[in-house]
DNA sequence: TCCTAATAGTTGATTTTGTAACTAACAAGC
DNA sequence: GCTTGTTAGTTACAAAATCAACTATTAGGA
């Protein structure tokens, strides 16, 4: 039955792709669900205002390529977890500043230790040509 | 407020992994969902029954890290568009083995040929060391 | 045999996501 | 001013994923 010249999909690139982000994923969510009770986008969200400084809902999805919709409610989950504030922008009354509170600012910087100590685990087994070589694959195949 | 040295979530791995999961999946997923009605769990189950013959939902499970209810379903589903069929193993009979029918088959030599295309085009600009890197990587990573 | 534990698979309840429709504010043209 | 179109963000409803509980069957003792 099992063809051995077929076509696998045990090396089909999204097949690799998704077990692989999923099996990176597993092991980090755990820090920001069991600690903080934060959903993946909203770990996202946070993560952008930490990075970049106050933006608005919209700005971060430019930059996160996630959809309004998930951010209008990972802003909403982390206003009520009193991690960041919002105000409207009074030169165009349809916007809102987002800045994250102090406890979303601590929750921001435990969280990027973290993720560093957890990369580097990943990480481990490659050389430094090959985690260049590496990321700058996802990065293409992702149109960053 | 933006850290010139600060981590980045650009370049964090799981991160990464993510985008490019996403962005590849994202055109691949119209063949199977416009054409045949399938869900990603579906074409996966499918996927694993063309490739490697008869299974029963535990040794899917097992291969391909679905969890049973996910695959429950879509073998359900698969079930009802006629695309398998099921067996009470006699000698154990809490499981039952699937078998793809005819239009199963049929899709799944369809969706092969449309997979090996489209990873073509993904992989367009690598050259055969750095596919080989690529795909070494991700399977380290995704622990197959 | 009978009792308990483990396994294969299904079902139901709750969460989360995705899609589309919606409100409010702005902008451009007349 | 008014109309039309666009943008920021929210909400509602449907689709899907997750988690726990469930049935049926097998396995392993005492």
């Amino acid at each position: 039955m099992a063809d051995k010249d077929a076509f696998d999909i045990g090396t089909f690139l999204p097949y690799l792709l998704n077990q692989a982000a999923e099996e990176s994923s597993l092991a980090f969510q755990h820090h920001y669900k069991q600690r903080y009770g934060m959903l993946r986008t909203e770990w996202r969200v946070l993560f952008h205002l930490g990075r970049y400084g106050d933006l608005t809902a919209n700005e971060i999805g430019a930059r996160s390529r996630l959809h309004k919709t998930k951010i209008s409610r990972a802003v909403a989950a982390l206003e009520h977890k009193r991690f960041l504030t919002r105000e409207r922008v009074e030169t165009d009354r349809r916007r809102e500043m987002l800045s994250l509170a102090p406890a979303g600012r601590a929750a921001y910087r435990e969280l990027c230790a973290v993720a560093e100590d957890y990369e580097a685990r990943l990480l481990a087994d490659f050389d430094a040509g090959e985690r260049a070589a590496l990321k700058g694959a996802l990065g293409k195949l992702a149109r960053l």
